[in-house]
DNA sequence: TCGATTACTGAAATCGTTTACAGCGCTCTC
DNA sequence: GAGAGCGCTGTAAACGATTTCAGTAATCGA
């Protein structure tokens, strides 16, 4: 591996040339520049990250920290990063499957020294309150959490309100017997979403029957499994919301193998619009995220950190839109 | 920010001890063992990666350049690649848009010091020639790229035989104008399901019609306009054979807004099985590929080579095999 | 002609670790 | 009782860069 020593003893200069060369700083004349400028590509020299990260405190990396990588919403969220983050000249350390305080305790110290901040998505609330005890570390910026976390930057879907628009859109489509299909249980999104359907149908007098909320776990087949469970009703549901948009595919399968049609038996409507919802057949309802800038919006809001220093911390919310499809039988007329 | 000094100060040590009791490493007595990692516990320490890793020349991290970030195959190679790595105690660093030999050339650059070894995704053949200046810097694994890259371990989809037994399925279906939704023009993979196609035909002594072969670029829309193409012909096709998913999908829903019934009117396939293909409506027909084992393949090889250092290269080839649904008409009876 | 200024370059300290080597106090052996 | 061996610990040299500070030669002004 060739190193600076070697680019400085073949131009014949000494290593601090050579690095005001590479990071064009001033003071060095044109020949000299020149010479080692040649040498340096001859060689195929560029400088060692880990040792210039050490001397200069700054690795030009960020760290993401996600529950999982399966599915579009993961996908959308890291192409969301990424492209802001490279724009800044940075990378992405990214880590899967962190769910667990533990997970992530072990994930934080593993990144010390290789990042400038980190994006954390860990809807699990428990994990959330020992990150409290990372403060002051480095920047980071938290995914879908807990609001409430006033020691960090945070960014959260409009998730109540979203779940409210799309149930007032069944409600006003005549439904009365809605299900929920609900995502994990200690999934902050996930309850917010619930807590937005169970508000509406309250402030609509329409009872709540709990035996319309099923537990799924944002997966498509808990939402194939949970159709399964409703169709099984004495009473069945009109329509179904899912708690995002895979589930919602799953449930559309489920259906489809029992032979009732969407929307006409049964209205359906997901959560996070993701690319393929559209797609579906029938397209699906569902309540519009901009995804990948909930990814863009973190990585902003880190990278403003790293740049401002200490700062008051924000708590972004993202909008969400009623994205009306064929699935839940279109627009109230 | 708290460092082993630190730690030894507190503990009353050298820092040699501490490091020695943060590796596990013998002759601590237990008593110096317990002492330093109480306080280490206590201080909060982690070692600082940088400058770990750059006396022991090992960064337990990978690097992934792919092309893109869109969609539901690359999240499925990392999910694939991270699933593997974790194991084996490695993060990724992700780094997307390389497309072209300059943009490759100076994410490699960045990331020297920073990464153990790389996994690179460039269809584009001309970027792949560029990369064998790198040799020897580290070990690399090619992803889907030219198999004739000896210089590097490389991992390839059966291109050429999933795409004969696809257009040989349908000609067995009786289809005898069978267009094909080509992928980009410098994609390897492209190119080789395109040879399929054509190989397939040519044997089965249907003449090759080049107006039912229409360029796309792997992405939704183009296989919508690829449609819009086709169904302007005079003489239409009776089956559309897409290089990759997205494009097929595109395809469906563009057959569907000019109320053209799949497969009844058009039976249509795709290339790569991507999660959602099943929940299609038709669910499509495609040739199934494992994504996630192509990245899960390439994490071990990479892993390989770091462990056992030098040995020769591997070219492996990831089978495909035919997955039959409703959108091109079901099995052959 | 001399001192000051300018333009450039090099020596050396530094970042936070790991690790080879040396040292120290014991115990054991002959 | 001297030397060897053992168990533990500390000193100091790396790793590959950046950066401060000092030094040198050339130019300038008086």
């Amino acid at each position: 591996m060739v190193t600076i020593k070697d680019v400085a003893r073949e131009a014949g200069v000494s290593v601090a040339t050579v690095s005001r060369v590479w990071n064009d700083a001033d003071f060095v004349s044109p020949e000299t520049r020149q010479r080692v400028a040649e040498v340096a590509a001859r060689l195929g020299y560029s400088p060692h990250g880990a040792a210039r990260s050490l001397i200069t405190r700054t690795t030009f990396a960020l760290g993401v920290l996600l529950p999982d990588l399966y599915g579009e919403f993961f996908s959308e969220i890291i192409r969301g990063i990424d492209h802001v983050v490279r724009a800044a000249g940075y990378h992405i350390l990214v880590s899967s499957s962190h769910e667990s305080k533990d997970e992530i305790d072990a994930a934080l110290r593993s990144m010390r020294g290789r990042v400038d901040g980190m994006i954390i998505m860990s809807s699990d609330l428990e994990a959330q309150r020992t990150l409290r005890t990372l403060q002051g570390s480095f920047p980071v910026v938290l995914l879908n959490g807990d609001a409430e976390s006033k020691a960090f930057d945070t960014i959260t879907i409009e998730n109540h309100e979203g779940a409210r628009a799309m149930t007032r859109h069944l409600v006003a489509r005549g439904h009365r017997r809605i299900a929920m299909i609900a995502g994990p249980e200690r999934n902050h999104d996930a309850a917010e979403r619930l807590r937005g359907y169970r508000t509406t149908l309250t402030e609509n007098r329409i009872e709540l029957d709990e035996s319309l909320v099923v537990q799924g776990d944002f997966s498509e087949l808990s939402g194939h499994l949970a159709v399964t469970q409703l169709l099984a009703l004495e009473s069945r549901p009109t329509a179904i919301f899912a708690a995002n948009d895979s589930m919602a595919i799953g449930a559309l399968s489920a259906l489809r193998e029992n032979d009732l049609r969407v929307p006409h038996d049964m209205a359906v409507a997901g959560f996070d619009d993701i690319p393929l919802a559209r797609y579906m057949n029938p397209p699906l309802s569902t309540v519009h995220v901009d995804i990948s800038q909930l990814g863009a919006r973190a990585a902003a809001l880190l990278l403003l950190s790293l740049q401002k220093g200490i700062r008051p911390h924000e708590h972004m919310q993202l909008s969400t839109t009623l994205v009306i499809r064929a699935s839940c039988g279109g627009a109230v007329s």
